[in-house]
This record gives structure tokens, sequence and C-alpha cells, in this order.
DNA sequence: AACTATTTATAAGA
DNA sequence: TTCTTATAAATAGTT
């Protein structure tokens, strides 16, 4: 979707990579809440950004936490 | 997207909302997956589905777990 | 499980 | 960097 077909591969530009993990995140998160509305279910999402480390987490319903191993 | 627009609510006909659960499901995970590769990110997404309590998880780097809490 | 008319997401551009 | 817009992609209803 765009102006423009894209290939899925890294980013390299870093202005680029922030302003797309801006907007697809966004989108990832409203996806996944429509999901959890249209079909009554539960969904948990959870984006670590490379560089900042800030993480956003969507939970809906009993998903109500996560922790990670790693 | 689709031949009409809809409203996001709960879909009351139970094969219909299995059919976009199914849909929809697979949508949320490749964009899950392009968001990890295109921005160097780690994405994981949890799915519960209502009826058949059957769960799904996609994860990417150091993601590789999940532990809800309820 | 395929198809396609449309809506929606988004890549570039302003 | 917020807003716009052309276009790719997702998907609702259909077969």
């Amino acid at each position: 979707m765009g102006r423009d077909k894209i290939v899925i591969r890294r980013i390299d530009n870093s202005t680029s990579r922030q302003v797309t993990f801006s907007k697809r995140r966004s989108g990832l998160l409203k996806k996944g809440k429509e999901l959890a509305i249209l079909c009554d279910a539960e969904v948990g999402v959870i984006i670590f950004s490379s560089t900042g480390k800030l993480h956003e987490l969507s939970n809906t319903g009993s998903v109500t936490s996560f922790r990670f191993i790693c």
C-alpha cells in the first residue's frame, strides 16, 4: 500500500525506518483491536523498537499482561 | 476493505465471525512480521479465539514466549 | 477455498 | 513533521 510497491526487508535509512515504524505500529495495534471486537477474541501485541527499546502493549479481555523470556 | 463498509462491533452470525476471524488473524500475523522485518523491531502477537480457545503465537527476535496473567 | 469490488493502509510527496 | 494523495494491500460479500 502506498505510492510504490516495497520489498519486505530492513529499511536502511534510519529516518525512513522510524517513520515507517511509527505508521505501521499504529496500524498493527488498530487491526488487533478490530480483530478482538469483531470476532470476540482476545488479542495481545507487544512491540519493541530496535533502537529506543520503547515497548508497546495492547491488550483486550483477560490478556492482561505479558512476560517474555529471553 | 471489502465489498461493503463494516462497523467494528461483534459479528453476531457465528459462521461469519469464524470466517472473519480466520482471515483477519492471518492478516494481523503478516503485518506483525512485516513490521519486525522492515523496522528491525521485535513483535509478538497472541490471539485467543473466544470459542475453541485455540491460541496463536507469532514471535520474532528475543520475544520467545508469553505468559499471560488472568 | 477462490474471486473481485471496495475499503483501508500506507509510501512518497507537499 | 503533520497533512495529503496516489497506489498497494487487505478483506466483505459472493460463488
